[in-house]
RNA sequence: GGCGUCGUACCCAAGUGGCUAAGGGAGCAGUCUGCAAAACUGCCAUGCAUCGGUUCGAAUCCGAUCGACGCCUCCA
């Protein structure tokens, strides 16, 4: 098995992959909060697992890919009051909470296919494992880890000598409140919530009984309990977005390491945001990019995708229309390229020759190294452009890496002469004579004639020319 | 205030100590053409934010400066 080296958050290096189990990778990847469409910003985060679990497949794992829906609210900050988005979402639409979630998390299943990113092995609704988490909580309140306050079970991270080893965290510096209301009655500025009351005066959509108390689950304890329930206490890779190292992830790692008293994860791993001209993107401001929003511009989502694809996904990429043009030129002109390859050399490939497999060595090399996925597309554009090697050899190459890149190229077909009709063909006929006749007035006329018919006339060597549906 | 990340051509971007600094887009030129479109071919960074240092050798390591951004509620 050739070697494949990751970039571990936990010791901000790139590290040789060595899974638990020979030939199997766990993965778990925090999903969505199912209270709004996903962003183009989100997708980015759902895109970049794609890669890796794709780079996992590649290479032969067995890949176990576990992604959470988080489908109950959490509160938007200590101090509210008890409004969540998942309550807000649904007062916003006149709906129930759950109607909310299950709308939400459709749209969400639409828009990661549209991008050819593959479904999760398991997909976990928050909702479903409460007891799950509750079990979670009595644990850690069993060993000590927790203590009460008027609105919630709190973790003390105190007690957790190792809190923050992901974020490299510098807890004295840390601005408590920053941007927040602080509890007061929290212990520790890094304390938090794995269980909150339902306020005394109001009946919430979601909540459950608990030994604690009526509430719901805190903010972190979902994915730590569904991970370990279908990975095990001690499992291979977490991912997730960047700005989940210093919160979430750390608060996970505290959780589950206190409960279980083992390593949870052995590599964690983080993508990038996407920016705009503005700074990142985010739904709180009102206005975002939706991939329906790129459709309706007229961009394919694999435009999209193919955008994705030109940076690493341990880079911030800032989007713009016009960065989105250049992805969709060059996937536009890439795949008319293996087009024109496949009409030149219809039959069927068998197996690739010795330079055809030099560029997949050299591609196998890029994606195992962290995932080098813009230095992967270049060897493909290298590899089309290679005189020395046969169309046979150029399609075979296309189809191995598309794999990875999941851009469809295996779909494009040979360019097939499609059905002009007798009309067309005539016109196309008499615009040739008048240009043999050099009458070009008349000859531009016919082919506006064509092209209002829906067929486009292209003019080849020695006045012959093609007809192809518009 | 603390912590973290980044700065490579007009735009996006790979390269993180040693071969002419990948690739894509845009642009320009050419082939073809009455024109157009498409396609193809060629051109496009003696330099990698700036200034110092280490080294036989630096885009790559170190330091300073400037600039951009992220995190310290929730968030991909």
């Amino acid at each position: 098995m050739e070697k494949l080296f990751l970039f571990n958050t936990l010791s901000r290096a790139k590290e040789e992959f060595i899974p638990l189990e020979t030939g199997k990778a766990g993965m778990y990847c925090c999903g969505p909060t199912v209270y709004n469409f996903a962003h183009i910003g989100n997708l980015r985060a759902y895109f970049f697992e794609d890669i890796l679990k794709r780079v996992l497949l590649y290479n032969g794992y067995d890949v176990k890919h576990v992604m959470n829906i988080t489908d109950v609210g959490h509160l938007v900050s200590d101090d509210d009051e008890g409004e969540d988005k998942m309550e807000k979402g649904a007062s916003r639409e006149g709906k129930s909470v759950w109607e909310i979630a299950e709308f939400y998390t459709e749209a969400f299943r639409n828009d990661i296919a549209m991008l050819n990113i593959l479904p999760p092995t398991v997909y976990c609704k928050a909702t479903d494992f409460i007891k799950e988490q509750i079990d979670m909580v009595k644990c850690l309140d069993d060993k000590g880890f927790t203590y009460k306050t008027n609105d919630g079970v709190y973790f003390d991270t105190q007690k957790f000598p190792e809190y923050g080893k992901l974020a490299l965290l510098d807890i004295e510096g840390l601005e408590e409140g920053k941007r927040i209301a602080f509890s007061d009655e929290k212990k520790h500025k890094t304390d938090f919530a794995l269980w909150k009351f339902s306020p005394i005066d109001q009946k919430r959509q979601m909540e459950w009984e608990s030994p604690w108390g009526t509430g719901f689950p805190g903010w972190h304890i979902e994915c730590s309990a569904m991970s370990i329930k279908f990975l095990g206490s001690h499992f291979d890779i977490h991912c997730g977005g960047v700005d989940h190292i210093p919160i979430h992830h750390t608060n996970e790692i505290a959780q589950a390491e206190a409960c279980t008293g083992e390593k949870f994860v052995n590599y964690w791993l983080h993508g990038e945001f996407l920016i705009e001209e503005k700074g990142k993107m985010s739904k709180s401001a009102g206005e975002f990019l939706r991939l329906k929003t790129l459709i309706d511009k007229g961009y394919s989502p694999l435009d999209y995708r193919y955008f994705l694809l030109m940076t690493h996904y341990r880079k911030k990429i800032k989007f713009s229309f016009e960065n989105l043009d250049a992805a969709r030129n060059g996937y536009h002109n890439l795949k008319n390229r293996i087009k024109e390859i496949k009409s030149a050399a219809p039959q069927e490939a068998k197996s690739l020759s010795g330079d055809a497999l030099k560029y997949k060595a050299k591609f196998h090399e890029s994606i195992n190294d962290d995932l080098n996925i813009g230095e992967g597309l270049a060897i493909l554009w290298d590899a089309l452009k290679d005189s020395a090697l046969s169309d046979a050899d150029r399609v075979l190459l296309a189809n191995e890496f598309d794999k990875i890149l999941g851009l469809d190229l295996n779909k494009i077909e040979a360019e097939k002469p499609s059905e002009i009709p007798e009309e067309i063909i005539a016109l196309a006929n008499k615009r040739k004579e008048a240009k043999t006749a050099r009458d070009f007035k008349l000859a531009d006329e016919l082919r506006q004639q064509i092209k209002d018919k829906g067929y486009e006339l292209l003019d080849k060597k020695g006045g012959e020319f093609e007809i192809k549906p518009l």
